[in-house]
DNA sequence: TCGAACCTTGAACTTGACTTCAAGGTGATT
DNA sequence: AATCACCTTGAAGTCAAGTTCAAGGTTCGA
């Protein structure tokens, strides 16, 4: 039991390829817990969750940089900083999706409504500004 | 009223510079809705929503490729599916972010746990692999 | 009428995040 | 003992998304 991993293994797993794993590794991101014998790389079940967090934090606008950082390890006292900050990084994304997908709804809508003119320019209102309002 | 903006006040409109802009046109995404007597740029506050949902929907984590696409008018009939296809996609970057923000949460309490330890590695338990347990 | 702060184009450069290549070693099967 | 699918390293190549550069034209306040 707590089989290790070899990068191949890992890899699709985690549904990547063996070449982004390496590059994690040279980027810092994610390390293997050991070496076999014959000089393989080993990974461990953790080792496939933090995998699976970069690649979850990535896929929802994290840079590498940023995901760097989410992971890691804190002197106990700024962890708590950090962590609030993250969290509200983590906030404004969700906002700005709320966003997106609130334009996306309004614009079915509204394709809905002229349905009869065959075409829809989607996206009329959107972000609505949040500062500079005067005209209209 | 209804003025047209120069490339620099729509750019500091958005927040973006303007070679920024110039890049998005390059690309396809925010054409000008107007040149001025001298060859200058010209946007509408349509172009300015444009620009703002391109930049929201960005930081969200779609390429431009992406945007275009959600961008795109596309012929009635299609629409529906496109829609339905982008919102399913808008979906699972929620989820994704989701799971960010539970980590975070779930960090903070661990670190608070054994905050004696004058350190803390963030992240153990993560995005709560969807197959495949049997440890722990 | 001058200078500062804008605008134009095209092309080259940069950065992040990978991918591909070359040249080999390893390990399981046949 | 061979073959094939794995693994190793380092270096080079690629692609998206901008940014910067060069060489000029424009607008506006002093």
């Amino acid at each position: 039991m707590n089989r290790k991993l070899t990068i191949g293994e890992l890899a699709s797993a985690a549904e990547v390829p063996t070449s982004t794993v390496r590059y994690y590794e040279r980027a810092g991101l994610l390390k293997p817990s050991g070496r076999s014998a014959s000089n393989y790389r080993l990974y461990s079940e953790e080792d496939l969750e933090r995998l699976r967090f970069i690649r979850a934090a990535q896929a929802t606008g994290f840079s590498l940089e940023d995901v760097t950082a989410l992971l890691r390890p804190a002197p106990w006292g700024r962890v708590q900083g950090l962590i609030e900050e993250r969290r509200s990084r983590v906030e404004a994304r969700m906002k700005g999706l709320r966003d997106v997908k609130r334009v996306l709804g309004a614009a079915l809508e509204t394709c809905h409504d002229h349905e009869a003119t065959g075409c829809c320019r989607v996206v009329a209102d959107l972000t609505a500004a949040p500062s500079a309002k005067g005209s209209r």
